[in-house]
DNA sequence: GACGGTATTTGATCCAGGTCACACACGACT
DNA sequence: AGTCGTGTGTGACCTGGATCAAATACCGTC
């Protein structure tokens, strides 16, 4: 589908604009990462050479299944969505991962040089910091410890993965979808007095993705649970979790 | 329920025992392995300084989940399952893998310092060399590329996780246990003018959990491959592969 | 406010696969 | 040989969730 030489997708990109961003350098920007932390002065200034700045608008992609592998890219703001898609004529997706500040994206596929195993796609709009695959390995070399924080990084991915794979396995739909919310609400609600308020980054169809059912039966169980007084499906797209501990109960 | 300072699993297996090969050093069968092929003298001395030959007969854990993180497990000779169970009451596993010779087991959580993710248990006698925790990292640190290595691992392993998620989620049952079948043919299988034949590692319990199914549905499904001639399962525990093309075509 | 397009809800039906129950086959031990 | 125990095959049933179909809510635009 996409050719050997064919250019990183963020180049074509519509929402793909220059940053202008006065009160952060790329340098600085690069230095926020947690995951960097503590590493040398040098490795920073080579990163910062090595790397761009993307700004990428909501619902773009960043990259699609299939796609060579250019670049990693490490979220300095905003959030995204990992997922599969089933080859088929119907095609489905299931959502792998959401993954917010901090994250790195398309780690595991730039380092065996192989095309993407999954596609990447703006929820929110990102900042992002794109280091080519080349220098990525160069740097790993040069800087030993750097290659051993990313294969932690990778190591938590697999952890998660397995997780996914013991929730599709041997939860059963309304297990999933209660986890799921929980999961949401601990990334993106806030604390009422009437429970946990947020709007989910995620539209029904994307929940459905994440939860590994279809839309109609993640839209039935989201109602049941509101029957029940567990959630408040407000007016305005906002989701209230009146009561977390019933809901925690569930998974 | 394993608590924090217990021995490691394999201090306590009724199967192992001390290794007592002539024809190999302990250098020797580590430097066998193509995953460090081409590394320095100097590393292979270090890592068999840190290393110990482990040898489990078929059947025995070398690992469970939860128990704590002890040491990476590189597989000389043999195979073994990774499997998660459901902590719930009638305790089902799902295996996670079947991995053979050359691989490497329980890297990422012993990378993360935390308990074990998954299961190990050997499904025929095995050799492992095994290497403590703090001895890996450190040999990462003095050896760069090694870390770059066992991120490649890592990131496989990865893509194998994501397979099998794409796997449960988009495919049915018959087309999830005809590709289980074709991946242990192409790792057991000798080909043959009938088609190919193997004694699968798996007994069908394991089949079924490698597949995410039940037993019974297993059952049933080899059943009806064996009714519509694609499948021989003879009497002796072999299973042949009479029409592989036939059996591709169900993916 | 009317309109067209998209996202979501709700209802009705169907079936793949889980579960239960039991029969059978095989090996190990006495 | 008998008799356990463990693995496996098969039938009968039932349910969770997919699927199809249609109604409704929600936008932004004119």
């Amino acid at each position: 589908m996409y050719g050997e030489n064919a250019p990183p997708s963020w180049a074509r990109l519509p929402g793909a604009r220059c940053r202008a961003v006065e009160h952060l350098t790329k340098l600085e920007g690069l230095q926020e990462f947690e995951l960097l932390a503590g590493l040398d002065e040098g490795f920073f200034q080579a990163l910062a050479i090595a790397s761009e700045v993307l700004e990428i608008g909501a619902g773009t992609a960043l990259y699609r299944e299939g796609e060579p592998s250019g670049a990693v890219y490490f979220m300095g703001e905003g959030r995204a969505k990992l997922y599969r898609s089933s080859g088929g004529r119907k095609a489905r997706d299931q959502i792998l991962g959401v993954v917010g500040d901090g994250s790195v994206l398309g780690l595991a596929s730039a380092l065996e040089g192989k095309p993407q195993s999954q596609g990447a796609t703006a929820l929110t709009d990102c900042v992002l910091y794109a280091v080519f695959r080349d220098d990525l390995v160069h740097l790993m070399a040069s800087y030993p410890e750097t290659s051993l924080r990313l294969a932690r990084v990778l190591a938590a991915r697999t952890r998660e993965l397995e997780d996914l794979v013991g929730d599709l396995v041997f939860h059963s739909a309304p297990q999933r979808v209660a986890r799921m919310l929980l999961d949401l609400a601990t990334e993106e609600g806030r604390v009422t007095k009437r429970g946990v308020v947020f709007h989910p980054s995620l539209s029904r169809q994307e929940m459905a993705e994440a939860t590994g059912i279809s839309r109609e039966a993640l839209s039935r169980t989201l109602s049941r649970l509101a029957q029940e007084g567990i959630l408040d499906l407000g007016g305005g797209k906002t989701v209230t979790i009146l009561k977390p501990a019933e809901l925690r109960a569930r998974t």
